[in-house]
DNA sequence: CGAGACTGTGTTATGTTGTTGCAAAGGCGA
DNA sequence: TCGCCTTTGCAACAACATAACACAGTCTCG
């Protein structure tokens, strides 16, 4: 469970980080380019400040890091760069959190992830979890209720934040 | 799986919403008190509010209805009633729509609800999800990752929704 | 090339959701 | 009654998100 940097789990603490991020663009690039979306200097950049932090931001959070490197933008800027990612799959959005975290798995083999997120350093993964989606589908039918989409998300420390003590 | 209105399910189409009401405030107070809590007059009808709704309801939405019943009223009032009842169990946060719904079901034998949320009517059912949480733990460990707590929502169409048109 | 359509960005203002800080009111035990 | 604690009221503010409009780039069709 250590050493990959790219399967979606939580970065290991010496994982290369330029590499980490160049493949993350790269993914990126390939995504829009297969859903004829144009990946503008404006939506990198926003990409690049969420994937290279390794955590879910907020979206003022994106903002002020942006200000500082590249002068006044407005908040719709931001939120319209976003809502490009998302429609790539570039990022995903952390509902309870209202934040936006890079999608560093290339899990589109599975339906849906799971998301883990770390309420000690921030950091989020995506696991596979085919188990916790069959189960919704079946409690979903005993309530004659047809899904659509699915918000699973998990709060909890990851093993680094576990170890150095509880926050 | 039909006529059981305090079951957790959708409420059936003739349910007897009174007394169904009744149970929930009953609980309610059941809860507040064996937690040495108040269930006093603002909460009380902050409760009322949702939970005779059958739906998720945002503050500002619970605001406007309280308002029009009983006067001026504050958000932060509403959101410190909100505070109270979310502590006492009464009700619960639908984080992928910053709402908030009375807890009908009586769940307290199972570790924590699904929640199915309807985006047609917008009503709300909890229902029993031990595999659901149970994949999840397991998810959560081969990530090496320690749970504290779940969202699982999910968003689709009731039986009756679904029956009447797609939304 | 030039007109029109389309997409992306900038600017300003506004809407929605949630919180802070302080003061007054009310319950409750000593 | 006094003192303590919880609850509520009030005003302002912070955080999250969108609306409306203008304009620049780029693509395509003629």
């Amino acid at each position: 469970m250590t050493g990959g940097a790219t399967t979606g789990s939580f970065p290991a603490p010496g994982h290369d980080h330029a590499h980490c991020i160049e493949q993350a663009i790269q993914r990126t690039e390939a995504a829009f380019s297969t859903r004829g979306m144009r990946l503008t200097p404006l939506r990198r950049s926003v990409f690049i400040e969420i994937a290279s932090s390794h955590q879910a931001l907020g979206a003022y959070e994106i903002l002020e890091r942006l200000s500082k490197k590249k002068g006044r933008l407005a908040p719709i800027s931001v939120y319209r760069a976003l809502e490009a990612l998302l429609a790539a799959g570039a990022v995903h959005r952390l509902e309870s959190r209202n934040a936006y975290f890079a999608c560093h798995a290339a899990h589109h083999t599975t339906r849906e992830p799971v998301i883990l997120a770390c309420r000690g350093c921030g950091r989020i993964a995506e696991v596979p979890g085919e188990e916790v989606f069959e189960a919704i589908k079946t409690a979903a039918a005993l309530a004659d209720f047809r899904p659509s989409s699915s918000v699973v998300e998990i709060i909890g420390l990851c093993a680094i934040c576990d170890r150095t003590q509880e926050h």
